[in-house]
DNA sequence: CGTATTTATTAACTTTAGTGAACGAATTTT
DNA sequence: AAAATTCGTTCACTAAAGTTAATAAATACG
């Protein structure tokens, strides 16, 4: 697992042995079981999550109806609103299978940034990359219809529709649980 | 103009007299006129983009469609997806208002990081930030439907409803422009 | 200035999503 | 193992968005 997390990183900035044993005595990997919430609305959190194996959901209770608005998988990295902002969580985040992730702590970042200014500079890259993702992936969602956006998911995520439940997905595509089942219906209609 | 620059980057770092006049020295200040295209879908651009006075548009033509995707006014800071991809850019970038703009180069910003560290921290805290809004809207627009969203749009960013073609804002929402003046009168028969 | 083009609205009709309810299947709890 | 809950699908119905077309208003252009 240390050596994905290094695999990783190495996309970015070329790390000493010094360097690599400062991240190590951090201590930072976490077992953790599906089911677990990470987060919890109206908390104040300072971690961030790295996604080494395993699933994180993001969800909004509005209502009293979860809404599911993303999943990290393997790769991904997650840095909370309210980490950023230092206000209350709006969201939840929970595992939605037994994962292993990597939780860093703010306080901890800006201590390592100021020591080693490539991290800085590894953090800010990756932030850019994840902007300009996100806003691609929002801009096809904007412009797409449900179906498309299902259609398109099965493409770029197809093993997120085999490892999510059902109604979790439909929130994630906008849309009810019944019209995502009407919606594959329709689509099972076509192909034949 | 110089000193709403100024004010903006002091919300993250503090400059020196000498850092200060690095920026200066570097002349990114541009007057364009309403209508400028500033990208074009297929241009490898290494061009990003600051908002000091007026509205940038970023939008794709899709089957000969506008689709209008985001607005960027003041204070707002734009790195397309290109410039970090270093592909062909999927969408254009145009000016609704004659505006004056900052216009950085990624190659000379990679130099002024390595020179001052501390824009480094600036533009890791920058898009750490942006990510976080980005996501929030991105969760908003999930969770609402087009007229929450207008409803919504009106409270959070009122001056885009008056200094922006009707059509353009519906894309932007993720409707036609006939649903969306649909749902404005509709909207207008509730209230009285 | 008048003409052409673009923009916004309205209307009729079609398609698709939301809603509430019912049902069986799967999963969890006891 | 039985009971309870959750999940996915289907159905009938309602509400809202897409589509096509017509028209009026605003804007740009020669």
């Amino acid at each position: 697992m240390k050596n994905v997390l290094f695999n990783f990183i190495s996309k970015y900035i070329s790390l000493t042995e010094d360097e690599k044993n400062a991240i190590d005595s951090l201590d930072m990997f976490r077992s953790v079981k599906k089911g677990t919430i990470l987060l919890e609305e109206g908390q104040k959190s300072k971690e961030s999550y790295f996604v080494l194996k395993g699933c994180l959901r993001a969800y909004y209770i509005i209502d009293g109806e979860e809404k599911t608005t993303a999943f990290y998988t393997e790769m991904d990295a997650l840095t909370p609103h309210c980490v950023v902002n230092k206000a209350p969580s709006q969201y939840f985040i929970s595992c939605t299978e037994d994962s292993i992730i990597l939780i860093s702590n703010s306080d901890i970042e800006v201590e390592i940034n100021s020591k080693f200014p490539k991290f800085d500079t590894m953090c800010r890259m990756l932030s850019e990359e994840l902007l300009a993702k996100e806003r691609i992936n929002f801009d096809e969602f904007k412009t797409s219809s449900p179906e498309q956006r299902y259609l398109n998911l099965i493409q770029k995520r197809p093993d997120l529709i085999q490892r999510v439940p059902q109604h979790q997905l439909a929130s994630y595509l906008g849309i009810k649980p019944q019209s995502l089942s009407r919606l594959r219906a329709r689509i099972m209609e076509k192909k034949s």
